[in-house]
RNA sequence: GGACGAUUAGCUCAGUUGGCAGAGCGCUGGCCUCACAUGCCAGAGGUCACUGGUUCAAGUCCAGUAUCGUCCA
């Protein structure tokens, strides 16, 4: 039945166990979901990480926690789905082509766009895949069968058929407008893809005939229409209305000075040049006050020929020219240091160039209002709560969304312009003729913003459009787990599209998790350097290990990863590795039927009733998704109580067996407990748990089909708790008096109990178990009295004795009670305090009231007895 | 500039509806006790950032101050 311990190693290896089941459970259709099945359904739409990616400390994080959550319910018995898939990306995808035919020598324009998209596409196919086998190193129990990917022909059609909606609707429309420019990337970006970085620059007082304004982008003079100055600011009030004939680098321009409240009278000289073509502040004032449109830095980042003798220029150097020609002209008041938030591109860190053009936009407003309305009225639910104001915040004030990308990987627009007569056709299915005149048209070149096919996600993957099994089955799903950092870039637009589309919620909760950081609070990112390849990290200290650490440390807004943390919990899988061994090599000649008609003993009645409370603790946890709470309840549990106390009582009926039945009872319980613990464990360990679980005495295939552990009212038994935190208490006591007199753990003490009222037939009953466990000589006699050189403790109102003749000296003895008179005295007078206040009698529930006197009542009592004891200590040594 | 959050043991962090402050690691002392030294036993360590307020009672609720962080302009 059970392997001699012999064969099993004193250290768990985790790499020869993570191997065995993994493929197992795949093999054996564990993870396949079934649409039509019986039982409550819970689903989770993976977020899909990008396909260019490979396993980061965020998406190991995530993936524990939505592995966890699906092993539990799965367990649970609910019908389960977890979705896996991969989202196209663009600009990375792009960014890393491009890298390589740079490498080559070559340009994407040299390919063509279809010469582009066939590689993109075979790249994807060869090293695409990466992050995909690595969650199944990460024990991911997802549905592989379903595993799906943006770019997808279903979820392509999801697509289109969103976007041919949303322009039948009026809610798609194209706009000239001022947009982020990444001219590395010679794509818009939208508002959210653009990062802000701080960088020192110069800020830089120019000469505007009668006045001065400060600007750190001196090249944009070039495409100056206007000056602008607050309403209210009485300095330049005579000048508001006028137009200014003032000297520049190309001899003399005219600007027109307009008042507007988006002008900062404290900040600089209280007057900006207005540069509708390169910034939105001032795109925006110039549509308010007519200024014209002047482009003078092109989307290549060079000047264009509207910059005159600058054209043609980097945008950079441009600076640097026109600086140095204002120097000379002397229009240059002067330079200040000036640090500022640049906009940069997100992917490959590009200064964006704000730039006008003719682009796509979604209308956001309603959307918005509907996705507000969900969190409002609790259909969506957000985990922690303190996030739903973030998400208020944001969409209320939401903008309109650029969807249009200048790239080539992506979903194409389905749009078809006609030259001919200008129109306009967005279309389901490819058109070939324009349907107004007949002539040829074009399909609109630009794709669609990754995001915009990733918001269709809980939907587009199991099959929408179409009314699908799938769909009816297991949407809207049951909960979507990510970072805070992704709340307006994903979540936000699939509540927005979900509602819209299906008339139902996405999601009904929202869990988002802390975000990963390192030792000094660093985000964890590649080109910061700091990142620890987790899978180098899970190699070294088994997946398990590294699993229950994120779960440990999952709450809250920050988690800073530390090595002695998952050191820590490699010991955890190694001390549950080593009680199973014990438990293993003690099962021989195990007796149920004998171990059926014996009664337990306190202690296996303790272990059952904690096991209980620990179970109950984690479901609640994990109602919550309270994900460190439910893993250390079973870290404390499993440790603290089965291995330090349970294990150690058990020995007593194992080792020295003189009752057969106690010691079929104890193997009973033993397993019972052990097995049923692996369970509650298995969705945050699922490979160690695994083997042990198979190494045990267990009905089923796998411990991942077994049904979670459930509570029964009669497991509960808080007397058995109550007598056995005495005992505990006891045998503490005894160690304390050994630990703080400097007695060799091998010394047998003699300890007296002189119980109080009602104790001693409890510890009477348990003193085989309080001898081994103190290693002492115990007795129980209500009628003992003090030995002449001993020690005294007090236990729930009883005097314990532990004779010292010969082992220690009394002084010894007089400052340990000293330090405990002083512990109760504190005690006695922070309760008398506070009782002493009318207002607290009065005022306070008198459960409370109740419960502080008998505390006093107790802490006095104490503090007697300690004195007394210190009296005849000091009595005897004199 | 605006919003949100943080400040609790040496370090990293928990702390539910207000009712004597907890964990892991680290530290100190003692132990190779027949599952485990990746271990066992015992212990030390906190004005809960500061100032007010509400309350019988505040780490917890309210206001302000300081420092730090994140996001958005």
């Amino acid at each position: 039945m059970s392997a001699p311990t012999s064969e099993i190693s004193d250290r768990y290896d985790p790499s020869a166990v993570e191997e065995r089941w993994y493929p197992r459970w795949e093999e054996r259709g564990y993870f396949r979901a079934d649409a039509a099945a019986t039982g409550k359904p819970f689903s989770i739409a993976m977020p899909p990480p990008n396909v260019t990616g490979s396993l980061h400390w965020g998406h190991a994080l995530t993936m524990t926690l939505q592995d966890t959550l699906t092993r539990m319910k799965r367990m649970d018995g609910f019908n389960t789905l977890w979705l896996p898939g991969t989202d196209h990306a663009a600009i990375a995808v792009h960014v890393v082509l491009e890298r390589q035919l740079a490498s080559e020598g070559k340009t994407k324009e040299d390919l063509g766009r279809d010469g582009f998209l066939a590689r993109a596409w075979r790249w994807k196919e060869e090293t695409g895949g990466t992050i995909v086998r690595q969650l199944r190193r990460l024990g991911a129990s997802c549905d592989w069968s379903r595993e799906r990917f943006t770019m997808d022909p279903g979820l392509s059609r999801a697509v289109r058929e969103s976007f041919v909606r949303l322009w039948q609707e009026g809610l798609i429309y194209r706009d000239d407008y001022i947009v982020n420019w990444c001219p590395r990337c010679q794509t818009v970006l939208s508002d959210l893809e653009v990062e802000r970085e701080e960088r020192d620059a110069e800020f830089v007082y120019i000469k505007y005939g009668p006045v001065t304004v400060g600007t750190v982008r001196p090249e944009t003079k070039l495409g100056d229409t206007g000056l602008a100055v607050h309403p209210k600011d009485k300095r330049y009030k005579h000048l508001v209305g006028t137009t200014l004939e003032v000297p520049s680098v190309d001899g003399t321009i005219s600007v027109k000075v307009v008042a507007d409240d988006a002008v900062d009278p404290k900040f600089g000289t209280g007057v900006i040049k207005v540069t509708p073509g390169h910034d939105p502040v001032d795109f925006e004032i110039g549509r308010r006050h007519n200024l014209p449109v002047k482009t003078v830095i092109g989307f290549d980042g060079r000047m264009t020929a509207e910059a005159g003798r600058y054209a043609g220029l980097d945008r950079f150097e441009c600076r640097k020219r026109i600086v140095e020609d204002l120097k000379a002209l002397g229009l240059i008041e002067r330079i200040e240091p000036y640090r500022h938030a640049v906009g940069v591109c997100h992917r490959c860190k590009t200064v964006v160039e704000p730039l006008v053009s003719k682009q796509w936009y979604v209308q956001t407003k309603p959307l918005a209002e509907a996705a507000i309305k969900a969190v409002r009225e609790g259909r969506i639910k957000i985990v922690p709560r303190t996030w739903t104001k973030t998400y208020y915040h944001w969409m209320e004030n939401i903008r309109p969304w650029c969807i249009s990308r200048q790239l080539w990987w992506g979903h194409r627009i389905p749009a078809w312009h006609c030259d001919a007569d200008g129109s306009v056709h967005v279309s389901r299915d490819d058109l070939q003729a324009c349907p107004q005149c007949g002539g040829p048209l074009r399909q609109d070149p630009d794709t669609l913003d990754t995001w915009f096919s990733s918001g269709l996600w809980p939907f587009s993957t199991l099959g929408w459009p179409d009314d699908t099994l799938e769909l009816r089955t297991y949407y809207p799903t049951s909960v979507l787990v990510t970072a805070p950092d992704i709340l307006f870039f994903w979540v936000a637009r699939m509540a927005m599209l979900g509602i819209h589309f299906t008339h139902h919620v996405p999601f009904r909760d929202v869990y988002l998790h802390a975000i990963v950081r390192d030792a000094e609070g660093q985000k964890m990112s590649k080109s910061k350097g700091n990142v620890a390849d987790p899978l180098e990290v899970m190699g070294k200290y088994g997946t398990d290990a590294f699993r229950f650490t994120l779960a440990a440390l999952a709450q809250g807004r920050d988690i800073r990863i530390s090595e002695d943390r998952i050191e820590g919990y490699r010991n955890f899988a190694n001390k549950i590795w080593n009680a199973a061994r014990l438990v293993l090599s003690n099962l021989d000649g195990f007796d149920a039927a004998l171990a059926k008609n014996t009664p337990p003993a306190l202690a296996d009645v303790w272990i059952e009733s904690r096991l209980a409370a620990t179970i109950a603790e984690v479901r609640t946890a994990m109602r919550r998704y309270r994900f460190s709470d439910a893993a250390s309840s079973v870290y404390q549990f499993l440790w603290h109580e089965f291995c330090d106390w349970y294990l150690e009582i058990a020995k007593l009926s194992l080792y020295r067996a003189e009752s057969p039945a106690r010691r079929a009872r104890t193997q009973a319980t033993l397993v019972r407990v052990l097995e049923a613990t692996l369970r509650l464990l298995h969705p945050f360990m699922p490979f160690i748990t695994e083997e042990l679980w198979q190494r045990l005495p267990h009905k089923g295939e796998s411990i991942m089909i077994a049904p979670y552990p459930r509570v029964a009212r009669k497991q509960r038994n808080a007397d058995a708790e109550r007598q056995m935190t005495a005992v505990m208490d006891l045998v503490t006591a005894v160690r304390n008096i050994r630990g703080e007199m400097r007695i060799a753990p091998g010394v047998t003490l003699a300890a007296t109990l002189r119980p109080s009222r009602d104790g001693g037939e409890l510890f009477t009953a348990n003193g085989a178990l309080i001898d081994t466990l103190a290693r002492a000589r115990f007795a129980v006699d209500p009628r003992a009295t003090r030995p002449r050189n001993s020690a005294m403790a007090v236990i729930d109102g009883s005097e314990l004795y532990v004779d010292l003749a010969g082992v220690v000296d009394l002084a010894a003895e007089r400052q340990r009670l000293e330090k405990e008179i002083t512990r109760a005295a504190e005690s006695v007078e922070f309760l008398k305090g506070k009782l002493a206040r009318p207002e607290f009698a009065e005022r306070a529930p008198a459960e409370i009231v109740a419960r502080e006197r008998e505390r006093l009542i107790e802490q006095e009592a104490l503090r007697a007895k300690l004195l007394a004891s210190l009296a005849w200590v000091d009595d005897g040594s004199r």
